[in-house]
DNA sequence: CTGAAAGCGCTTACAG
DNA sequence: CTGAAAGCGCTTACAG
């Protein structure tokens, strides 16, 4: 590959300016320390020669001999740019870009990595990870063995969305805990004492946080909660549920369950929101319920990729000496979207 | 950063397997020629030991040593991932990702090339693009010069979209001309004499095919066109000077376009489709006009992307002596898209 | 101020 | 069947 194509190397570079090989990768570098001082002449005649040539220096030599070399991996759990997960991808994707243009940085994304019942493997015979600098992390479900294994290694990564599958894990999430107390205070100031949450099963830290805040809240009053499994994805079965409970408020996990929730409520003559107000626990972004702006969060998905990317350049940039001062877990706070699905509890129900 | 972070490397496999540095190589890479027969036993111990350690195979030393890295690169002349550009790159960047997952091969994406006047640079001090097999090429416009030099240097890389910028440059891209040949038939057919193309000053490629054949169809007959530049931006200026020609058709550059000029047209009082038809030469997927699904063109962009990877793949496994018998300009074929807003010219008109 | 030399981790002829 | 050695293109002490 590399004979075949006769691309130029340091070597030919200095055979054309007459210098040594050593010195043209010190121009190259701007090395320009204390041992070494090379005039401004032969830097120039260095120069002049690569001009002449097409000469860029080989990053797999370059990253061999030790140096960064400004690539960061990007892994997803789950296939990142396909119709459906741009949704959820995009924005923080765009984040990511952006950030990495700043950094000065390419984006490695490991497309090859084999997919073992539905989810990729970071770690595999071949796997091209260590070519990157370090790693951002994405995806709902990760491997708490994969997770481990790259914190004992002390490979630099940071995992999109707080993550608990593994101790010491890097992380850059949104503080679901405070919005879900957010959005349940508001609740109850607009009068409502009953309420049903519909979730998924999902087993991610994040889908723990908010369930955990809902039934904290149960507990404490004056807002009773019933946690409604959505099994088996039927929202219409689940609508029959929530219109028997006599809830006057439906929180669901995130904006697609409650806009498919509406819709079986709706449809099961229940009016949406004055009977019934309905509330998602996650980006509201552009979902509407009957043409109503849907009452949720706010996610600042493109500031966590940059604050991800920054964590991650610190983290690679770190002296193992004081790497510890780094804080390597961060929430970002999101906002609530009042929105127009989440009203005041009618005084008859 | 390779030292200090201590990975394992063959060397120590080496050790704990009893065996030479050279055999673990050998065992990892399948090695099993005429020269080479290693015992099943042996082969084991040293899987064995892989498994004791987290070792990887170094990609940069691996790359160095002279094999294929299963990288390709992806050059993108614009951002990529911003949320306007995905309309437009999103289906590629999809069928990118598809493709590059089956065929086994990661993805670096060249975010770090230094932006000039509103174009990336794929030729710069510190570009990682030879750490790629090969590269693929996306953007409106394209540097003839780096294109040039692409092709002269030998480096394996498809465009996506015609390109003529340069020289012999492969690509993969959508037969407009026929497609813009379908449309005016169509328009013929329906009785429609007088038209007026519609275009922004994008001097590409595909932009020059388009106009081409506008051109040539106009001098033909039996429709005549009026070519009109939509110089500013100004759909309003454009409008009134369609509705004074008295033409019965727009036909826009993309869909884009005729959104904009259709709103402006329906202002200045116009029917629409009924007294000016409206089409586009481009994707009009989701695109609609007063509710009516636009006519124009369907671009099978994910079958792009597969193609252009397909053909990457080749270039870049291509045996110089017979490379050229490789066809590495290719066009595929869309399909015109009837829509609703290209009807019939009024019997009064 | 500049060059010869070692070394990064790997692959692949080439000898045994 | 297996190992010692050269080499891929670079960086960086280390000597001059």
């Amino acid at each position: 590959m590399s004979g075949k194509t006769g691309k130029p190397t340091q070597k030919e570079i200095a055979r054309i300016a007459g210098v040594s090989q050593t010195t043209v990768s010190l121009v190259l570098n701007d090395r320009d320390g204390t041992n070494v001082r090379i005039p401004e002449a032969t830097r120039e005649r260095v120069r002049r020669a690569i001009e002449q040539t097409t000469y860029v220096a080989d990053p797999a030599a370059r990253r061999l001999a030790g140096l960064d070399n400004k690539i960061l991996g990007v892994f997803t759990y789950e296939s990142a740019l396909t119709a459906e997960s741009m949704d959820f991808y995009g924005p923080l994707l765009n984040g990511i870009e952006r950030a990495a243009e700043q950094y000065d940085c390419d984006l490695l994304f490991f497309t090859s990595s084999p997919v073992e019942n539905g989810s990729r493997r970071l770690f595999h015979r071949n796997t091209r990870l260590r070519l990157a600098d370090g790693c951002i992390l994405l995806g709902q479900h990760m491997d708490g063995e994969e997770l481990a294994r790259l914190v004992s290694e002390g490979f630099p990564f940071v995992a999109v969305g707080r993550r608990d599958e593994a101790e010491g894990v890097p992380y850059v999430g949104i503080d679901y805990r405070a919005l879900t107390r957010d959005l349940i205070a508001r609740a109850v100031e607009l009068g409502h004492t009953s309420a049903v949450y519909v979730h998924g099963d999902r087993d991610t830290p994040s889908s723990r946080d908010r369930l955990a805040e809902i039934e904290a809240a149960g507990a404490r009053g004056p807002l009773s909660f019933r946690s409604l499994p959505d099994v088996g994805g039927d929202p219409a079965a689940t609508a029959r549920t929530i219109v028997e409970s006599g809830a006057t408020l439906v929180v669901a996990e995130d904006a697609f369950a409650a806009e498919d929730l509406a819709l079986a409520l709706d449809r099961q003559g229940v009016a949406l929101p004055i009977e019934v107000s309905i509330a998602a626990l996650g980006e509201v972004q552009s979902h509407t319920v009957k043409g109503l702006r849907l009452s949720g969060f706010h996610t600042p998905r493109q500031r966590i990729a940059f604050e991800a990317l920054g964590l991650l350049r610190e983290l690679i940039a770190a002296d193992p000496e004081r790497a510890d001062t780094i804080d390597r877990q961060r929430l970002l706070q999101g906002s609530l979207e009042p929105g127009e699905t989440l009203v005041a509890r009618r005084a008859d129900a």
